[in-house]
DNA sequence: CAACGGCTGGCAGTTTGCTGCCACTCGCGG
DNA sequence: CCGCGAGTGGCAGCAAACTGCCAGCCGTTG
């Protein structure tokens, strides 16, 4: 039988879940999901709950620079809890979604205020993402090496962000903390590290991005 | 006569426009404003043109960091060709329409994604916020002493957007834009004064929270 | 109880950024 | 044509940030 649309690009998430919404309910064998933001989370993520069907093996990839977001952080540790495997990556990925080896969705670009999503039921481009995919799996670490990483960061990353974005000196900024100006330039490389930022400009473009000021 | 409802508090531009968008046309003195984004310009300055009826003197007052973004500040210019006059402010205050110094708009915080405004036609106050107006207004630089003091930064600005963004030094932006270190770091401050920031993370905030980068 | 690993904090060297000063250049106006 | 004003660029001094090194401390483990 000629499989008709076997790529098919929607704009937007009411779209994306009238078209695709329903087959999140049939993945049987595995659904292996890459995250950026809580905003595309939602889109795959549909109400009523996923594992309410039969418990279906998940694993998720999420962006450490999104742990951040103290909700993110631990919206991916319930996951975790609730059986899923999580991993981080430092990577910037394209959202990507795999249901079962058969289908996958990648998200696109934000034109006019509305993103577009690519569905493909393409059998060998799904396999070819699905390898895409677990290269990316392989080069994540697991939530656990993550969360230990970010044992003394996180914490603070909020106070921290706050004081950047007062225009404080890192000396001031420390004694505010109840840091010494050794261990507050520590954390603030870490936080750059987590924002791949490289300059000072970035980490406040990148922080305000995520949704952290 | 005893008037009801001299203070009404409206949640979204929708309705907002519902309760006070037909008052724009009826404005017969003068109608002034202070504007801090596109967005909430776009709720005060309906469909159909304002100025479609005999023309009604206006005052507009920008915020000096949205003259960075070239739509804005040729909006601005185009309002002062159609006989507005325009001014431009350092400082940051709320959002705020008067229309006949009868009818005041003021625009309050985002909760939830959704704006409010204070729709208020008290005599007594509306009398004082227009007396606060007056103070920003005659606070402000004409826009043409602006846009002089801009004559140098105003085409580069994307540009050093842009290398700061990127994570260059300054050196290297220098080279990259043509300009010696001395001047490239010039720009950089008066780049800096505009956005209203004390630091380079303020600035990178700033600069993505406008939408320039 | 001792050893080890990891974190902190002080110090220091280096890098990058910030701004004042001044000589020079160029364009404009009288 | 000359004088003046404004901008540029080089230099320099200072401030702030970045990161390595090391001693000390604390908690954990054997």
């Amino acid at each position: 039988m000629h499989q008709v649309d076997q790529i098919v690009v929607v704009r937007g998430e009411r779209e994306l879940h009238e078209r695709a919404g329903h087959l999140f309910g049939t993945a049987r064998e595995e659904i292996a999901c890459i995250a950026n933001s809580l905003f595309t989370w939602q889109a795959t993520h549909p109400s009523g709950p996923l594992g309410a069907s039969a418990p279906v093996p998940k694993r998720k990839v999420f962006r450490r620079s999104a742990m951040l977001d103290p909700s993110w952080a631990q919206h991916a540790r319930a996951m975790a809890d609730n059986g899923a495997e999580v991993r981080i990556t430092s990577h910037e990925a394209n959202e990507t979604v795999l249901l079962d080896r058969r289908l996958a969705i990648l998200a696109g670009d934000v034109v006019d205020g509305v993103r577009s999503f690519t569905v493909v039921t393409s059998p060998d481009l799904v396999r070819g993402i699905a390898s895409l995919f677990e290269v990316a799996w392989r080069a994540a670490v697991e939530l656990d090496a993550h969360d230990r990483q970010m044992a003394e960061l996180r914490p603070l990353a909020p106070r921290i962000i706050s004081a950047l974005n007062a225009g404080w000196k890192d000396e001031t900024a420390a004694r505010a903390l109840g840091l010494s100006l050794r261990t507050y330039r520590r954390r603030v490389a870490e936080l750059m590290e987590a924002l791949g930022a490289t300059s000072r400009f970035q980490a406040g473009a990148r922080a305000k991005d995520l949704g952290l000021v």
